[in-house]
DNA sequence: ACCTACATTGACGTTAACGTAAACGTAAAC
DNA sequence: GTTTACGTTTACGTTAACGTCAATGTAGGT
């Protein structure tokens, strides 16, 4: 899970390009096993060339945000739930009202997340300076340089 | 995963209070099971009274950072690395470096992980304001009771 | 025509994180 | 004294998220 800052997913591109499986998996630093594996479970749909799977800025920037869920902890089901919000059909008053209601209880659930985040980071920011200020005690470089 | 704001971590509890499997398991919305699993994980180590486990208020804390972690998408291995980096002697100067050092690259890796949250976050909001000004628009109720 | 690099589809294997069932101990309640 | 409620261990089952072959296709270079 925690990588070691690998993927580097903004750069200047141009949304005409067309990516090849093999190129996503290296810009992303995962498998082209596993963008199949997510094709299967129906997150993404690459166009075809014959068997050759072929994929737009589109589907590149679909498949950084299905990362990017997974770092934060959502299931793949949940993602794809999240993906088909948006894909949904918003021709129907009822179906904007429920994708409304569905969007604003998952922006609650990011921000429980937020707060977790938030604490988490505080715990670590206090061992930090507290063992920063031992180190210094014992008249040792903190390890600033 | 995403449950529905079950967990009651905190109340005014007197630090020598004793917990069963039974009681830890309703608070957390978890199975006894699950708390028996950490500890065969090596994740929470529970005195004993014959073979029933007693948990401390301390174990209790314990255990909701771990499922705090977990709501964060840490692998159960990457916490128990975390809780053991507060157990870990800090009695050598070595140690102490160690322990700062793991630390501050644990809290960058929070960041990243809260500007991932971040983005996810304004995404959604978003979603949410053009939504509710497309049903406006319409005529109907945005949903704000 | 042949090699090489990269693509494809199965199909089975693997790991993490538990669930579930069996078989049993213990202590209070009826 | 036996039911009820809770605890225990042991062991096998399950699901998600891929990894790992194996067999095969395809496009480009020499």
């Amino acid at each position: 899970m925690t990588a070691a800052v690998s993927a580097v997913p903004s750069e200047p591109r141009d949304p005409q390009r067309i990516y090849s499986i093999a190129e996503l998996a290296r810009e992303f630093a995962i498998t082209a096993r596993t963008i199949r594996f997510y094709e299967d479970e129906g997150l993404i749909k690459p166009r075809r060339q014959g068997l050759t799977r072929l994929y737009t800025a589109g589907d590149r920037t679909r498949l950084g945000w299905i990362l990017r869920g997974k770092r934060l902890g959502f299931s793949l089901a949940e993602i794809k739930e999240l993906l088909d919000l948006y894909q949904v059909d918003r021709t129907g008053v009822s179906q904007l009202r429920e994708l409304l209601r569905r969007s604003r209880e998952h922006i609650e659930d990011l921000q429980r997340k937020r707060r977790d985040l938030d604490a988490h980071i505080k715990e670590f920011e206090d061992v930090e300076i507290q063992v920063a200020a031992e180190l210094k005690k014992r008249g040792a470089e903190t390890g600033n340089d």
